[in-house]
DNA sequence: CCGCGCATCTGGACACTGTTCAGTGACGGG
DNA sequence: CCCGTCACTGAACAGTGTCCAGATGCGCGG
């Protein structure tokens, strides 16, 4: 299949390394062919990123069903997050660097992805706060997780190095042990 | 100034839009002038790179002056770096999505800027810190600026577009408001 | 078994990219 | 006036995504 073929070259070289005519070569087909399956780049590259996501989400999965406490299981969500984007570093890098031209809009099935993402950290994060408002918990689910999310772009980006100790996840466990005590304090 | 040219073309087209031809052109050389000039394109866009990590810096800086009390300025900077990555997308995108190759090691003078920026928020979180040793502070430092990192970059990337509220403000408020909540309890 | 029609696929072509370098031109000293 | 040196040019090379005229093979009617 193509798009095995595709996330292998992804793997092994990098974002900027993937170009049709390597796909093409890698499963013996022709370019001309590829551009019978894939409209252009953009899409096979694109579902690329949906597979990403998938393999993303059901990390999380895993870590949330291992623990039951909502502390825990939040930093569980987070390491496992953490630990993806270090693993996959190049997949992940693509999932957020690459942007689809403002011609194509992106399909459907992506952004059911993305919010099924959200609405895990949101499901996990409602015992934590349980008199606050539907669209407060949606609210604070997102701000946590872009905080996790920020961390593991700067720690995939190197951008921890200057910092002696570059282990993301001590960042991560403080970040989401520190804003759920903070959660505390105000209800 | 070719750079100058070159930051002109990444607002209005796009780090993608931007190549040495277009540079070149824009301000009457050629493209080989362009290579006695820098070495490569890589270098030409660390350079802009810089400059903008010092724009972003000066903004930090003047948010931080405009407030006394340590938690309103933490919140302030937050809101100045989200700020600047709305306002400015396209050179923040670069910045973080543009990376060298690896036998190009970056110059020191960018490891430098990014330190100085660390560096603002580290001594703005001090005070609410009074009894942390300089390893942990630096690491919450880090940890909070990274969250505050993610929130921009996720902004950027329009994939709060599902969540029916898309003002970033709001989540960087939040996220630094609830930390540092946090932050106090464990003290 | 032959010949025709159709669908499928091919490989080259086009426009673009970063990068290099042989050659051209201008300018100044003798 | 001639020659040397230097700056600069623009063409060339290898690579990219994308498209399409034409070849190729395949099945079916005769």
């Amino acid at each position: 299949m193509a798009i095995a073929a595709a996330e292998l070259i992804l793997v092994r070289e990098g974002f900027a390394g993937l170009s049709m005519r390597k796909v093409a070569d890698a499963i013996g087909y022709t370019v001309g062919q590829l551009y019978l399956v894939f409209q252009n780049q953009d899409e096979l590259l694109a579902i690329i990123n949906e597979r990403t996501t998938d393999a993303i989400y059901g990390r999380l999965r895993d870590a949330a069903e291992s623990r039951s406490e909502a502390g825990p299981r939040l930093r569980a969500l987070a390491g496992a997050y953490i630990e993806f984007s270090q693993q996959h570093c190049h997949r992940f890098r693509m999932l957020f660097e690459h942007h689809l031209p403002p011609s194509m809009q992106p399909r459907p099935s992506a952004e059911l992805r993305i919010k099924r993402m959200f609405e895990l950290v949101e499901s996990t994060l409602a015992p934590l706060l349980p008199d606050a408002s539907p669209a407060r918990l949606r609210q604070t689910a997102a701000t946590l997780w872009s905080g996790v999310h920020g961390i593991a772009a700067l720690a995939v980006s190197g951008k921890f190095k200057w910092a002696g100790d570059s282990d993301p996840r001590r960042y991560s466990d403080q970040l989401v042990g520190t804003f759920v005590a903070g959660l505390d304090v105000k209800t």
